[in-house]
DNA sequence: CTTGGAATGTCAACAACACTGACATAAAAT
DNA sequence: ATTTTATGTCAGTGTTGTTGACATTCCAAG
């Protein structure tokens, strides 16, 4: 499995993980291909609608947030306003996602899924977690903290905040 | 479609691994948030030199492969020739790859980088590899394992045996 | 009340990167 | 000799990202 060091070499206080150029290749490699698959399931149905995955993450994150700005959006996707607003106008046409004026600063937009909106959303999830949870039962629990670990000390450190606040609630 | 257990009973063969939908939408935001880190240093290179994500991909494996035709190319990346060629047909152009005529068949090219090529695959994979070592190393080797076991299990069938493949040699 | 700035929306132009379809060439295979 | 394979190329299209410019709405500070 992991290959020993090139260099007869020890190294002092990294022995436990040997980091050759070839397994940093082979991590590089596996989150290609996984990506690949990992949105393989969504992008079946997205295309038989002519929508694409800017829908897809659009309709996943106004769900989880239930009434975020746009702004909180943009923030989350890291995109452009005026790449989400294109989007977003096709989805609010659409009756997919609707646009609510805030209350209290009248000039936000809160985002909410119709019900027609969370129905394709369920959709959409139910296929990308179908491949999720029969890879995580094939490798077990331990395997998915760990897949979950260096998920998220990959991640740029916003992001990291972002993914940990959207871990328990939804504001 | 097996509903996580809302249900009090605890199920069989199954029950170290509480796979509800909030677990496989953290697992779900995870893949997307840690992509964009994975390929955000990369993408900052790229930028400057006009080139994009389908550039790297195309050096990364042709050097991985050393020699590998259009036709293997076309297998891992998953695009059609079409996308493909404009981006070797640019990089041959800047003189960072070289077609080789095949010597048996000789409609085959064989895709190989020049010194130039190899420049630049390694700063790139340089500056890839800097943070998933961070990554590597700050969740230990047993996490590095359960990350890689999930993203072989998420892929397609094809591209587990291409990534398998690549893991050895580079034919 | 006026002005400045923030949040949002919209228009136009552009680029990267994927797609399809059609066609050309060369060479291997039958 | 014909068909198939491997490759390249041209033209057109669509999604998704980008900048830049500008309008609107509205809160808040002077």
């Amino acid at each position: 499995m992991s290959s020993p060091p090139s260099s007869p070499l020890a190294r002092p206080a990294d022995n436990l993980l040997y980091l050759t150029d070839e397994q940093l290749r082979q991590g590089t490699e596996a989150m290609f291909f996984a990506y690949r698959g990992f949105t393989a399931d969504p992008d079946r149905i997205l295309n038989k609608i002519s929508y694409g995955r800017a829908h897809h993450r659009a309709i996943h994150f106004i769900n989880v947030t239930r009434g975020a700005t746009v702004n909180n959006l943009l923030s989350i996707l890291g995109i452009t306003k005026q790449s989400l607003n294109r989007v977003l106008r096709k989805l609010i046409e659409d009756g997919l996602v609707e646009s609510v004026v805030g209350k209290e600063d009248r000039r936000e937009r809160h985002l909410f899924l119709t019900d027609q909106g969370r129905d394709l959303e369920k959709q959409l999830s139910t296929a990308q977690h179908e491949r999720m949870r029969k890879a995580f039962r094939q490798v077990g629990p331990e395997a998915v903290a760990g897949f979950r670990a260096v998920l998220e000390a990959m991640m740029d450190q916003d992001m990291r905040f972002l993914y940990n606040d959207l871990r328990n609630d939804g504001s």
